[in-house]
This record gives structure tokens, sequence and C-alpha cells, in this order.
DNA sequence: GAGTATATGGTACGACTGTTTCAACAACGA
DNA sequence: TCGTTGTTGAAACAGTCGTACCATATACTC
């Protein structure tokens, strides 16, 4: 009795406030600016989410949800040289329709420096990636437990992504990526 | 005629200021309780820096000015193996006692992302380090000019500190920087 | 219709923000 | 001592923040 819920709201708030956050970044983010592009307001996002934590983590969760979706499908293209595979991988990370993500795991990166109470996955977000680039490039592996080679083939993209988003030097960064697949693949 | 001024107040409370920054991050950077920690007042700090921004900027500035400082006495090192030298780099890099600056600059890189009016100077602070690094790795640069084998070098740097900041896995990261000088040296 | 549970708007609270204003104090030359 | 210039404290301003409170509207069962 009573009126029903409508479980359809959160989830539909969750992925408007996610699209939010990949274009605007969670650092300023605030209630009120939110619910305003939002179509809704600040006391619907409490009812809805308990608190401005809890919603950042959910929306957090969701964009991982996202990424993890779209990764799926992409990663696993264990065909052509190690050169062709990172080439590959680079492209896709590195590519402009992935930059609100990548922005978003800088952010929360250098957030957690300061706030490590908060982010208690945080690890798990570079972890994650070892089972599927060990497969990946198993060929380059020392074995089926190489955790190495996995390290530095992220540390690589990582850094690349850092430099590239920072100077916006896209030849000088895919040459680079070039060269250590020259230095890799031997 | 009149009081005489006294810059070096200014010059004690960046020195402060630096200090309170390197160690409380950027994000939360407040006027009231830096005055308090630093003994002064929100009043003083902007009487001699002008605004907030300004004093940021100037706090920026110095911890660029003493990162540089400590670096500089340091990378020259061109004896040794390629191994060594980027051991070297990396132990000097990933010590605990930078572990400041490194959040520093992971913060600003991400505040960076969202504001890049800010920061004009953000694309400096990445090929600065060319000049230095190609000196030191001459030996693996296809010529003067390479700045493809310095981006590589510091794309393996950052990223592994990356891992290492979010992780806290130091043995992997160790033997991760050990294989990259494996890859390079031959 | 009454009863009841969910959903929503409006508003205000207390705490914080960077900054300004006004007044006073301190140290100097004349 | 007076005027001048640099320094400093206290308070207030205008704004934003997350959040809580209260009333009301909505949609359902009986």
């Amino acid at each position: 009795m009573g009126r029903p819920a409508d479980p359809a709201r959160r989830e539909r708030t969750l992925a408007q406030a996610t699209d939010y956050v990949l274009a605007h970044g969670l650092a300023g983010l605030s209630l009120r600016p939110l619910a305003a592009a939002l179509g809704t307001s600040p006391r619907m996002l409490l009812y809805d989410f308990g608190s401005k934590q809890e919603l950042v983590a959910a929306v957090l969760a969701e964009a991982r949800r996202r990424g993890a979706v779209r990764l799926a499908g992409r990663l696993p293209a264990r065909t052509g040289s190690v050169q062709d595979r990172l080439r590959g991988i680079w492209a896709w990370i590195s590519a402009d329709e992935r930059a609100p993500f990548v922005r978003l795991f800088f952010e929360v990166h250098a957030d957690g420096l300061v706030h490590p109470e908060n982010y208690p996955g945080q690890g798990e977000a570079i972890t994650d990636w070892f089972d599927t680039l060990g497969a990946t490039f198993h060929d380059v592996c020392t074995g089926p437990d190489d955790t190495v080679t996995p390290t530095v083939v992220m540390a690589v993209v990582r850094g690349l992504l850092f430099d590239l988003t920072a100077t916006g030097d896209r030849r000088r960064t895919d040459r680079a990526l070039d060269r250590f697949a020259e230095l890799l693949d031997r």
C-alpha cells in the first residue's frame, strides 16, 4: 500500500550525474549546480543517495562500470605482433572519446593521494588490468604469474597518457609508444 | 621616510606556506587554516600575495624551485651502465622524502586537466626534463635532438610513480623498472 | 472516500569561503 | 612632535557549501 517506489529514477539520475562528472570533473562538484544541470533538486539527490559522499561513490562505480564494459570487447586481441597489440591499446585508450574517463582517473588518483581514507578500492583499479594484460602479452611475459611485464606496459601507457594530457603532443607520444613497442618485441 | 618595508616577511611566509601545501595538498587549501598553521592571519596572506590565486602560484613556483635545486646535483651521473643510471633516477625520485613533491605534482596535473586556464606553464614541467635526460641517456638516444627516448623514460618513471603511490607495492614497481632497464640497454 | 507510503518543493541553518573595510599600531625622517 | 609609510587585528560582507526540517503533492490499497 502507499505510492509505489520508483527505483528507475535513482538509476536515471545516476546515469546523468555520471555524465556530468565525466564532463565537469570531480574537484569542484557541488550539489546545486549538479541538480540544476540534471533538472532535479539537491533535495532529491540527497533523497536518492543519502549524502554527497555516497553519490560520488555511486558515480565513480558507475564510471568504472562503463569503462569496463567498453574495455571488455576490446582488449582480447591476441592476434598480430606485439607492436600491433600495443598500438591498439594505446590508440583505444588515448582516443579523444576516452579523455573524460582519463581525466576522471587522474583526478581520483590525485585526490586519493591526499585522502586515502576514501577510495578504498584504489589499488584494485591498478592491478585489475594485470590478468587481461598478462593474457594479451603472454608471449613477452616470463610466466603465467608474471606481474612485472604488465606493470611495465601499464606504466608506459599511463605515463604517456600523463604526458599527452598535459602537453597535447600527440606525435611525440605516439612515437614514444612505438619506440617502447620496439624495445619490448625483441 | 616612513616605516621601511620588510620583504623578508613575504619570503618567510612563502617558505612556510610551501611546506604546508607540500604536507596538506593543494585541493582543500584554505586561507584561514593555512594562516593559523603559519602563525599569521588571512589578512596578512592577502596583504603579501594579493589574492589566493597569486599565493598558490607563488607556492607552486617555490615548490618547483626546490625540486629543481634538489635535482640539479643529482641527475648528471653519466657514469655506469644504463641500468645504474636509470635505477639511480628511480631510487631518487621514488624515495619517501620526495613523496610530497610527487603528490603535489600529480595534484597539479589533475587540476590542470579540469582548469587548463590556470597553470599556463604546465607543458614545460614535462618537457623541461628532456635536455637533462637526453644528456644522461645520450648513448641510447638516436641523436642529440632525440625527444622520443626521454619521453619513454619519463613515461615509465611517471607511470611507475603513479602505480607506486596508488598501490604502495614497492617490490613490484622496483622490479618493473629493472625490467625496463634491461629492455632499454640492449 | 480514508489511510499510507513515496516523492518533491521551499526554506533555513550553521559552517565555511575569499575578500574588503576600518581602525589602529609601528617605525622611520624631518 | 608631526607626518608618512608599512604593518596588523577585528569584524563584516556576500557568497557557497552540505544538509535538515516541514509541508505538500502524488499514487497506490482498502
